[in-house]
DNA sequence: CATGAATGAGTTTTCATTCAT
DNA sequence: GATGAATGAAAACTCATTCAT
């Protein structure tokens, strides 16, 4: 019996298809005999595996939220361990949050497109918010445990995530060496725990 | 002779049309027709003042663009006059683009289907660019005057750019009442008056 | 102004060239881009005056259901005038019918075909039903002039349209001379008008 | 070794499952898929016992034909024992025809999609055809024994099948109470009766 | 200028059929 | 024999664009 079934390992690389995909091009102008191309099988696969076009989007989001939570959490344990002191671990998170979300250009783009497509389906828009609260409440508790003040550490929180995902945007944007987003976010981050530990 | 000719006129009318077409439905999504009919113009017509579905886009980003500049622009003059104090001038201003920007969902929508547009489309990317360098500019501008160093002044501004971006962003997502938006926004404008003000 | 629009005309020709596609080809089986090819049509232009294959099958019903009321309304009309006798009358019409609806083999093959068709589709059974509805009354109402009792001139109406119905599909199926078509059609008028008129 | 072989019981479990599919679709939009989902075997082995569609189809036609004439012969053959009179033979049988098979819906319906299949598939005709020669030959021979004129026997023979598909045909159509075709039927009957054993 | 009919390239989707395991 | 993954031809339908009137 295998690990990952075949019918497990070609969704998994139908949607890893979908991924390169929007790389270039945005969900909508990307068709199915694109993702197929990509991924190396017959269009009519596309159409044995998943319900519908929508429905590879459907499962390509929660493929890619998933994957992204996964890190995540990964690394808080990891570091949760590695770092004994709450500021350092802190400080340390934050650098790893921003250089592999924040100022990733790839993951910043799937993003963005992401949001967009939120705006005009519903059920994208649900699962977009079920990860921000995730991320936010995990933020939140370990802000918990140096703030007092549980509506101040949510505040902040959301706060912070809101200025990444700002930056991670004018970043695409100024895909240049016009801004030093590693220096802005570093002073955010900075002026964040000077708040913590004063 | 008429300041704004009737072509003038019909462009205008046509673009206010996309304007409204986008607070329901994605550009890719939305026809020439549906454009058309918001217009209440023969859709044959669009093709006359504009070349290309795309034309109408980048007009529309113009026009869009230079509409919330000029918005701001005219505050920051009105403003400059009515408020001598510069620390009351800035807590105004941040309040009016709070108020009129930031938390307005319309426009929140519409600027996040900009951004997934430039993320494809190289002449949109440099548009939208272009009106952040103006954006960033203004308020450096500002900054300036209360800081002395330059490249301090040019990151806060950055850094409130990109938070404003941020929570508008997020509070497209959480379309509910979950978060308090205009506190975070109030406190996060006092954090940066102290920096200024101290 | 033209009596009957373009957009009239062009639907009338779709229409008619779904009819042809029908004496050789099922519904089901008729492409758009078959009818578009019989019409001398581009096949775009079938979607631009019909909703979907659907509503062309549902407007050629109507169209095929008109074409046949009117055709045998004016009949009746017209004969009601020449033939002053009512035995003559119903003599005349139904060697008319026998020879123009149930022994014409392309009108046969066309209400087969819908017949079938209305087996799974509700909109199109309500269609035949309404026709076969009026077909009756009109019968009856002409073989009540001669019989007292109405029952038994709606029954003999529905009985006749049964067996001519009857007669209409075995002549398709045996598409040979082998069965003497008109002599049993004529048998059986003979029954039915001696049991009028005894 | 069995009567019948597992390939044949396999066989004839998908015919089967082929005639409840068209209870409620028509064979062009019945998939094989769903055949084989009715008949609870793979689908794969739906070619391995058939050709392609088109054979389960002619299969199937035959299936169905043997079954309706063995049923009736069946019928004859035991009826013609227990009714040794020729007239109450002849009562019997009608009456018999006309509840199992004129009114039974279920068959009513498959023969017309068969009707409509052979219109445009020359092998489905032929087989059609031959049925209603040996079903047409039968009541002949019956009638033969009480009508001298043989060519009278074989037009009344004809007459009475292409009446009851008439029946049969609106019964479906008209799917109400509306109409008492028990009524009709029975009149219609003693019609004929009437005409042997005046 | 305005209209709306027409075009046709391109899209998603379906499904009979094949075939390796 | 049985399975289900894979193929690819063909279908309905969409829509930006053109253009005659």
């Amino acid at each position: 019996m295998p690990r990952i079934s075949v019918k497990e390992k070609r969704k998994l690389q139908i949607l890893e298809a979908l991924n390169d995909c929007l790389l270039t091009t945005s969900f909508s102008e990307t068709t199915i005999k694109d993702i197929a191309k990509k991924a190396n099988v017959n269009h009519g696969v596309l159409h044995y595996y998943f319900k519908s076009k929508e429905d590879i989007l459907l499962n390509y989001i929660d493929f890619i939220i998933d994957r992204y939570l996964t890190v995540f959490t990964k690394w808080v344990s990891a570091a949760g361990k590695k770092y004994p002191s709450q500021r350092v671990f802190i400080e340390e998170t934050l650098l790893f949050i921003n250089k592999r979300v924040t100022l990733d250009r790839n993951i910043s783009k799937i993003f963005i497109e992401i949001w967009e497509i939120s705006l005009y389906n519903k059920e994208v828009r649900r699962k977009l918010k079920q990860m921000y609260r995730i991320w936010e409440q995990t933020v939140t508790d370990e802000f918990a445990k140096v703030i007092k003040d549980k509506k101040a550490a949510k505040q902040l929180s959301v706060s912070m995530i809101a200025f990444f995902e700002g930056i991670s945007l004018l970043s695409i944007v100024f895909d240049d060496k016009e801004h030093e987003w590693k220096d802005i976010l570093n002073n955010f981050n900075k002026q964040v725990l000077k708040t913590f530990f004063k």
